[in-house]
DNA sequence: TGCCAGGCCTTCC
DNA sequence: GGAAGGCATGGC
């Protein structure tokens, strides 16, 4: 099968994949391959050009350019950030290219749910076993692949059958959410369209998702830049970088992040987080 | 063994 | 409105 090409400024797929807002993409030799919407894609990133072969490889340039987010100009605003302060000059350099996702709003959701008190390689190891036992099976080159499943496929999924998936206490949580949806007491295409305010308290009223959970699923799948996520990972290097090292609460780091962060406060954190986690900073 | 992980819920004040 | 305790599970 023929690879197709973009051409990207601005971008780095591994940043962009490995910086923990994903949780199924794998790396594969010179490949990562993951799941986008309804097919498996292989992608790879040589300099400024990305190869890429889907399993499905109708309209596959639309497809990536909105999951990446490649009609964003990303140099613009990497130009606009470095100019906040030091800190943050240093973590976006290193980390220049990072990405927003467009993930699957129902897929993010679930799968923050699921990052609550947990660690990544956790997070995705259930997510993929929800998928392998629930969703659609798709394939390329001869592997077996699972795409998310929809909420309508979870319908009859029972609590202890989400536990069997290694979730832990979130059971309930994912349980409660998606009879929520299924008996359409939320409206999931409704809320993605919401001001971030509004969408944000929706958010909050599910089970399992408070003020952080929610943060990132509004990062990770709708695009809403301005929050700021803070887990406690942000919480340690913000208390190193500008409360000198001092006892500072949540609500404390969030204004100091709203005041000095303003719009971009949800990719300066983005790159605060990826930069701590790999001691780069 | 005890602590931690992309926190949240419940209870109590 | 805020503080404290509990929570599944695996890795270190």
């Amino acid at each position: 099968m023929k690879e197709i090409q973009l051409k990207v400024d601005c971008f780095n797929l591994k940043y962009t994949l490995e910086c923990g807002q994903c949780f199924r993409w794998k790396k594969e030799e010179q490949y990562y391959v993951g799941v986008i919407k309804d097919r498996v894609i292989k992608i790879r990133q040589d300099k400024d050009m990305l190869y890429i072969i889907g399993s499905n490889m109708d309209n596959i340039k639309n497809v990536i350019t909105e999951y990446f987010n490649l009609d964003t100009d990303y140099n613009e605003i990497e130009k606009r950030i470095i100019l906040v302060d030091e800190n943050v000059k240093r973590a976006v350099s290193n980390t220049t290219g990072l990405r927003f996702l467009k993930q699957d709003f129902f897929e993010t959701i679930i799968s923050y749910i699921i990052s609550a008190n947990n660690n990544i390689p956790r997070i995705s190891k259930s997510v993929n076993e929800i998928s392998k036992r629930y969703g659609t099976k798709v394939e390329l080159d001869g592997e077996e692949y699972y795409l998310f499943p929809t909420p309508e496929q979870l319908k009859n999924v029972r609590v202890e059958d989400y536990r069997q998936c290694g979730v832990g206490f979130r059971d309930k949580y994912i349980y409660d959410t998606v009879q929520k949806i299924v008996n359409k007491e939320i409206d999931l295409d409704k809320m993605y369209e919401e001001d971030t305010q509004t969408l944000k308290k929706e958010l909050l009223a599910l089970m399992g998702v408070g003020p952080k959970v929610a943060d990132c699923i509004l990062l990770f799948s709708c695009s809403r830049f301005e929050v700021f996520p803070i887990d406690t990972w942000i919480e340690k290097i913000m208390r190193k970088l500008y409360f000198d090292n001092k006892e500072a609460t949540k609500k404390q780091i969030q204004h100091y992040a709203d005041e000095n962060f303003k719009s971009d406060a949800g990719i300066i954190q983005q790159h605060l987080f990826y930069n701590i986690r790999e001691g780069m900073i």
